[in-house]
DNA sequence: GCAAATTAATGATTTATTCAAG
DNA sequence: CTTGAATAAATCATTAATTTGC
């Protein structure tokens, strides 16, 4: 690659750039017209190179990614869709409360299974989990600690511990998958 | 501290919990969904009282301040090129000024609040900040068309020349059409 | 050294956006 | 055009750090 000189193969955008299209994008713009693309591109080139196509690309690259990302996420939510019953309860419109909805039923199935790819919609190539290793106990979920009074701020007992596996399978699963199964009760 | 008896108002995390919940996140852990939130809860709780919410809430404010650590720091950078200052003097009597520049570039970057200077930042003092997102509200002289799709192609006054063809289909809401108008350079 | 006063961190809520379905 | 669901942004509120005068 890189026949003659220092010439990238494709379009190495800064971070300034992908900053600012990212912020035109989420002010509502999702697909330039011509006109918009090529001042878009000459602002841009301030800060490096770049050309019409690049900017083009980008904005049906994220919309694309965009739009994936959601369905896939839809996707999983209706995995679950036998538990989207309403509760009513003072704090029903606060953030945490719709994350909750689903009772236990996650525990139900393992996971989603790791190829059930939408129709076209992939790329994810995650690497896939190993074994589901329900190495949690049956703890149910909130406030499993002892009720001792003592509120344990904080206590210094910093010592080396064995971090139990932080890079174990359920970790890797990809973000913005964050389906609402019932981890509050 | 509490004494013994009281409940503390709000979680505090044991420098365990914050270690863990700090590697989990490191290592590419944003956003857990409810089941892998039940199993940080889970493991956590030995460590001390915890809950859910507690661990829901961790990620979402750990996750938010990390973009805005990492904002603010491009902000700095966008700030010493003067962006918001450069303009391009072609620009000023074309649809992109009107309904894309001067608006929304400024407020491109959510600065961190002014009441809270967090790590010795100064107040940028850039005065273009009041201007609410007017995208498409052409309420008084800029009326002169719905300016998506079509520029200025209704009553045929096309007044200035053509930069690029401005009518192919990508620019629409089409991305299927991957034929260029000739605005690729 | 020690608390009151002040400031910085951070847990918890609220508000605004976003996409797509109805 | 409205609504539901998810979540990011903004904000509120409380705890911890620290400064300060004694």
């Amino acid at each position: 690659m890189s026949p003659s000189g220092i010439t990238p193969s494709r379009w190495c955008p800064t971070p300034e750039q992908v900053m600012i299209l990212e912020e035109i994008y989420r002010n509502g713009l999702k697909t330039p017209n011509a006109t918009q693309i090529q001042h878009i591109t000459s602002h841009l080139s301030f800060y490096g190179k770049i050309e019409g196509k690049n900017v083009f690309y980008w904005f049906q690259n994220h919309k694309a990614r965009d739009r994936q990302k959601l369905r896939r996420k839809l996707y999983k939510q209706l995995q679950q869709h036998h538990f989207l019953m309403k509760r009513h309860r003072f704090d029903e419109h606060t953030q945490f409360f719709h994350y909750f909805l689903p009772q236990h039923v996650p525990q139900l199935l393992p996971f989603p299974s790791p190829s059930h790819q939408k129709e076209g919609e992939e790329e994810p190539a995650t690497e896939v989990e190993g074994g589901r290793t329900t190495w949690f106990g049956g703890d149910e979920g909130t406030t499993v600690a002892e009720e001792d009074g003592e509120t344990t701020c904080r206590n210094g007992t910093l010592r080396t511990l064995e971090l139990f596996p932080v890079r174990a399978s359920w970790m890797k699963e990809e973000e913005g998958t964050s389906g609402n199964g019932g981890w509050m009760n």
